[in-house]
RNA sequence: GGUGGCGUGGCCGAGAGGCGAGGCACCGGCCUGCAAAGCCGUUUACACGGGUUCGAAUCCCGUCGCCACCUCCA
């Protein structure tokens, strides 16, 4: 009944206590928007956007926040012919259209970094009157954070500062110690006075950790529940944000949530290796309700290895689903059968999901209410049909993938579909007066004129219907 | 050098001391005019070597292999 999730910074499985009772705070790390969304980025996205669908389940009233990061060292690198802000605004706009196409929740606050420069002044500000932070003498403009000041730096990923990597041949600028980070960056030459904001310190822009510290307390408090971000994250990026928040005198996030990476056919995806695989490959391989069934098939902490063909599985596992609630629809349609309540599943799917996000286990029991729910539908039990029916759409719809849901209908489908509807009718009609007149040959013949064109048929008791071979 | 993780059947992918999750593929059966869909069933497993235990894929020790992070990255 309590909710469990894998916390990073103590390393162990934790029951959910909320710091307000009946209320939870999660603030994500969303993409810096620099270039196109890829498999990566929409995973992470769906991990997250699962947490919040099962808390909600479970009662809480969530407050999700997932930032933009819209101002940064690769953002200004990237562009060429235009400004800055223009890239980055393309670029958020492909996120956000990504995110919808897979039925994302949209978050609560969706801040860019840009409009909160004010409070991560005021963060730096602090941790420099505490003696945490230092302008640099080298008047550059730059603040760095002082880890030396900070003897709990590492706690996140359990490193200790003298273990870490010293980079000696990094130019050490005006840090005081080489794994200082910055806070501040001041404006370089050459550098664009759009992308300068003044400061106490000179005309300069926030440093990338500073962003999220500023922006979660900005948006759910000095102290929130849950903390999440991409496995890759946690150093540097989450252990400065700790670091910096808690010097700052903040409790920050009480757990911390990682999602695992998508490896491309056993290889980091990565630009150099030019394996990327972005968001409108995978959704012109397969219907978008598929690349989110794909991408939650495999636990959310674990690394998952996208290959060729994982989507033509994805699509198989999923049209027995679909199969299956179609078929029930239509034999239930007029029965007047009744049988199980609407939105309720059974014990074991929440018990799954209770235990860190059980996905893959709450498939199973997904799958294993299809089978009887085939099974039931061959026996013609109506009323074991209407119930597991009831089960099958309480749990594709908790996930977000529910195959009749109206958000997954083909876009434009309306007339034209209609339009095959009746043209399709019409040879089904031809082939079953040539079965009726067991002219099989004359039947296979129009079967496989329509298989060809991609129309699947399903011969049923009841007639046969057709389907869009996806 | 430090930190974290992984190695499960043809493939994907769960589980974590005791009746072999689930999906895909394959094979056999039922159904079908034949198929498809669906149902039933068979067969393939826990990197290797020790140990603990009545019992280990699951715990412990060791070995090998792989990966991530310590530099920008979901």
């Amino acid at each position: 009944m309590t909710v469990r999730l894998y916390d990073t910074r103590t390393r162990a499985l934790r029951d959910f206590v909320p710091l307000v009772p009946g209320k939870a705070g999660m603030y994500v790390c969303g993409p810096t928007v620099q270039s196109s969304p890829h498999i990566g980025h929409l995973r992470s996205a769906l991990a997250y956007d699962l947490w919040r669908r099962w808390l909600e389940y479970r009662g809480y009233d969530v407050t999700f926040v997932r930032n933009v990061t819209d101002i940064d060292d690769k953002i200004l690198a990237a562009t060429a012919n235009e400004e800055w802000w223009a890239l980055a605004y393309r670029t958020e706009l492909e996120f956000t259209a990504g995110y919808n196409m897979l039925g994302m929740l949209p978050p609560t606050y969706e801040p860019r970094a840009t409009a909160s420069v004010p409070q991560m002044q005021d963060i730096i500000q602090t941790l420099i009157d505490k003696g945490n932070a230092y302008a640099a003498d080298d008047s550059t403009g730059d603040v760095y954070f002082d880890v030396k000041t900070w003897d709990a730096y590492g706690e996140l990923t359990n490193q200790k500062l003298d273990d870490m990597e010293d980079s000696p041949d990094a130019p050490a600028r005006g840090k005081r110690d080489t794994r200082d980070f910055a806070l501040w960056k001041g404006t370089k030459r050459g550098e664009p006075q759009s992308a300068s904001w003044a400061s106490p310190w000179g005309s300069g822009r926030p440093g990338w950790h500073i962003e999220c510290s500023a922006m979660s307390k900005r948006y759910l408090g000095a102290a929130f529940d849950i903390h999440g971000g991409g496995l890759d994250l946690r150093f540097p990026h989450h252990e400065n944000e700790l670091a910096q928040s808690t010097a700052a005198g903040d409790a920050f996030a009480t757990y911390w949530v990682h999602n695992g990476l998508v490896n491309i056919e056993g290889q980091k995806m990565s630009k150099s290796l030019g394996n990327s695989v972005y968001a409108s490959e995978l959704l012109a391989d397969a219907r978008p309700v598929v690349v989110r069934y794909y991408l939650a098939s495999a636990h959310y902490r674990s690394n998952m290895d996208y290959h060729r063909g994982a989507l033509v599985e994805a699509e198989a596992a999923f049209s027995r689903i679909e199969g299956f609630l179609q078929r029930a629809a239509t034999r239930l349609e007029g029965s007047g059968a009744a049988g199980g309540i609407p939105g309720q599943f059974p014990e074991e799917f929440a018990t799954a999901m209770d235990d860190d996000l059980g996905v893959p286990q709450a498939l199973g029991v997904l799958h294993d209410a299809v089978r009887a729910g085939n099974a039931a539908l061959d026996a013609d039990d109506l009323p074991e049909v209407a119930r597991l029916r009831a089960e099958v759409e309480a749990m594709t719809s908790l996930l977000g993938v529910n195959p009749l849901d109206p958000m997954w209908a083909d876009a434009g489908g309306g007339v034209a579909e209609a339009a095959l509807g009746s043209l399709v009718q019409r040879l089904i009609d031809d082939r079953e007066r040539a079965r009726t007149a067991k002219d099989f040959a004359a039947a296979d013949r129009i079967r496989d004129e329509l298989t060809s064109a991609g129309i699947a048929l399903d011969d049923t008791p009841a007639g046969t219907r057709w389907s869009l071979d996806g």
